[in-house]
Formats: C-alpha cells, sequence, structure tokens
DNA sequence: GTCTATAGAAAGATAGAC
DNA sequence: GTCTATCTTTCTATAGAC
C-alpha cells in the first residue's frame, strides 16, 4: 500500500533528530515507515535529499500557519517562540542542529538546507520584533533568542533538564520588550 | 614508530568534533594519525571508549591549570568562559556537544561521559560564581552561561558569523555582575 | 510504487605474524 | 606496538520483476 510522502519525511527527521545525518540508515528509515529501503529511492533520489525536505516540513510547521500582524508584535513574538521551545523541549533534541553539526561539505544540498533553515528562522523572528524596534536591533535580538534556545536545548538532551529553556523563553522575551522600550521605531 | 596516546586522542577528538560520533570512523582516524586500523584497537578497546578519554583531555585543557582562588572571582569568571568562547569559535563546533547529540543509550559509556564532561562544565563555573552569590543563583547562572555558548556556536557552525559568540561572553559577564550586585552572599 | 536480489564499498572488530 | 589479512555486518544505491 502507498505511504505518504509526509509520513516519510517526517518519520526521517525523527530519525535525524535522534541519531543525525549520518546515524540515520535508509534501512532503518524504510523499516520504520513499513517500506523496503529500495522503494525509498523511488521518492527520493539519495538520502541527501531528505534533508531539505525534512528541514522545510519544519519551517511549514512552524511558520506556515501564521496570520503576520494579525496581533500585538509582542504576543506574536511570544507566541513563536514558545512554539519552538515547547517542540524543542518535547522531542528533546533540535533537527536543525543535528543536522548542523552532522553535515559538511561533503553534503552541500543538506548543508544549504540547513543555512536556509537557520536564516528562516532568524529573518521570521526579525520580521516580528522590527515592528517595534530599529532592524539592526531586531535581528540581534533575533539571532540572540535563536541562540539562546538552542543552547537550552542541549540540557535538555543531555540531563532532561527544562528549567534552563523556562528561563531562555522568559529572558528572552524580556530582552525584546527592554528593546522596544529603550530604542523604539523613531519613523512613526 | 610508536604514536603517542595524546596524539590518538587529540585527532580523535578533531573527528568527532567535525563529523560526530556515527560519522568519524577508526580507519579515517588511524589515517590521520599515521597508523593502521588494528593498532587503535590496542590502545583503546572500541570506538566506544576514545570518547571519555577525548573529554576529559578536553576538561583537562579547561580547567586542569587553573589555581582557583587566585583571582577575584569575576576576572576568574571571565577568563574562563573566554577560554571556552575562543575555543569553541576557533574550532567551528562544540564536541561536546556533538557527542551529546551523537550518543545515546546505545552507547552508554559515551553517554555518561558526556553528561560528566557538562556537569564539570556547570560545577566548576558554579563553584567560581558561588564566591559572590547565593548557590542556586550560582548554579543558574552557570547553566544559562553555557547554554548561551552553546548556541552561539550554532552561528558559528552554520553562518561562520562571530557575533552571536561575541554578544553571548559579554550578556553572560553582566548578567553574573548583576547578580552579584542584586544577591550578594549574606553570610560574610 | 513496491518488491526481491545484488552490487560494491565501508564500517567495527579480531587473529596472528613480526 | 604495528602490521597484513580477514570476518561479519551494515551502508548507499541500482536492476529488474510484478
Amino acid at each position: 500500500m502507498k505511504v505518504m510522502r509526509e509520513t516519510i519525511v517526517s518519520t526521517a527527521r525523527e530519525l535525524f533528530r535522534s541519531r543525525g545525518y549520518a546515524g540515520a540508515s535508509m534501512n532503518d528509515l524504510a523499516d520504520a515507515v513499513g517500506l523496503k529501503k529500495s522503494s525509498l529511492y523511488v521518492r527520493f533520489p539519495n538520502k541527501e535529499a531528505l534533508v531539505p525536505a525534512v528541514l522545510d516540513l519544519t519551517l511549514q510547521e512552524t511558520f506556515g500557519q501564521r496570520d503576520p500582524g494579525s496581533k500585538q508584535w509582542d504576543a506574536e513574538f511570544v507566541e513563536v517562540i514558545e512554539l519552538i521551545a515547547t517542540t524543542l523541549t518535547d522531542r528533546g533534541r533540535c533537527v536543525g542542529l543535528h543536522l548542523a553539526y552532522g553535515t559538511s561539505d561533503e553534503t552541500p544540498i543538506a548543508k544549504d538546507a540547513v543555512r536556509a533553515f537557520f536564516q528562516a528562522h532568524r529573518d521570521n523572528l526579525a520580521s516580528i520584533l522590527s515592528r517595534a524596534m530599529p532592524a539592526d536591533v531586531a535581528r540581534n535580538i533575533a539571532t540572540d533568542t535563536l541562540a539562546r534556545l538552542e543552547g537550552a536545548t542541549a540540557f535538555v538532551a543531555i540531563f532532561g533538564e527544562k528549567d534552563a529553556m523556562k528561563r531562555a523563553v522568559r529572558l528572552s522575551i524580556e530582552e525584546a520588550k527592554n528593546a522596544a522600550a529603550a530604542k523604539p521605531l523613531s519613523s512613526r
């Protein structure tokens, strides 16, 4: 029976997240979705092609359903980073980071996909923040917020601790609000 | 000719850092140090045994040469986190984090070594901070500092950007000094 | 689109000569 | 302690029947 493409992609994501690019095998993926290995090559030309698919799906789930500007900038910011933080806490690892560490010049397609993934995250966050502060400040806060969430995820992965993630969310929100108050947009 | 153990360990560290646990092979390591694969098994019983060796060496290099209490707490804190930040920026990835993501219940010895590695980092930082603030505050700031540095490393790995690391160092130092001022030790 | 079967390379690890 | 040689398993990927 036909297996849906999204099933393959989201299962590949689980494997990449937990075992990394090198550690996830096409055979494991095939078993997990109930196919034979060779059938996967009908859908994807090779293992590397799974990486953009996995990261695009994740981007879609994170930013795809949003309605930019429907809320106050701060409510929107809180909503997005809490969604990201919850996913990272629940899954215990970040697929994007595992793939970032696990890809290299030998896997250029995967490497590009990883860059696009994090660039999209930063751009989306900066876009929200830039409604209340200058673009350069927004970009830095977006970067630091993502860095904080990634770092806090390490403590979930290593110790199972969720406290660091809670503080990361709280401190990032505070930082954004402080910046909005200290450097409001002059052009309005 | 005999190859020094430290050569093997620090070369293994490079490989684990850049390729991860699964992606680094015993053959690559052998080639890199100028041995045949089978000779490695004389020194280490298996691939997993390299992990504690790699992390112990790194801990030794980071905290081993220090003289606790020889300086003011804040000077010491700055020194340590700048050493860590410089290493992470120069290498572009954190071995500890790559191994944390790349090990699992199937590699219990490696997993334990990773836990010990990060626990030692946190304990050492918290020990310095606790000279100026209560133990629980010190522990949280130590955790958040490490998380920030790990997260900033992601931006070095993905984009080659070093700015996030600079901000991570500066903000962590500020946070520590603020905490020392806001919640000084009462018992002295 | 899924399967069986297989190619060909590379992995971790061991045996035994020197 | 290092080597050659080998075992066994697993890997990515392809060929071809249904």
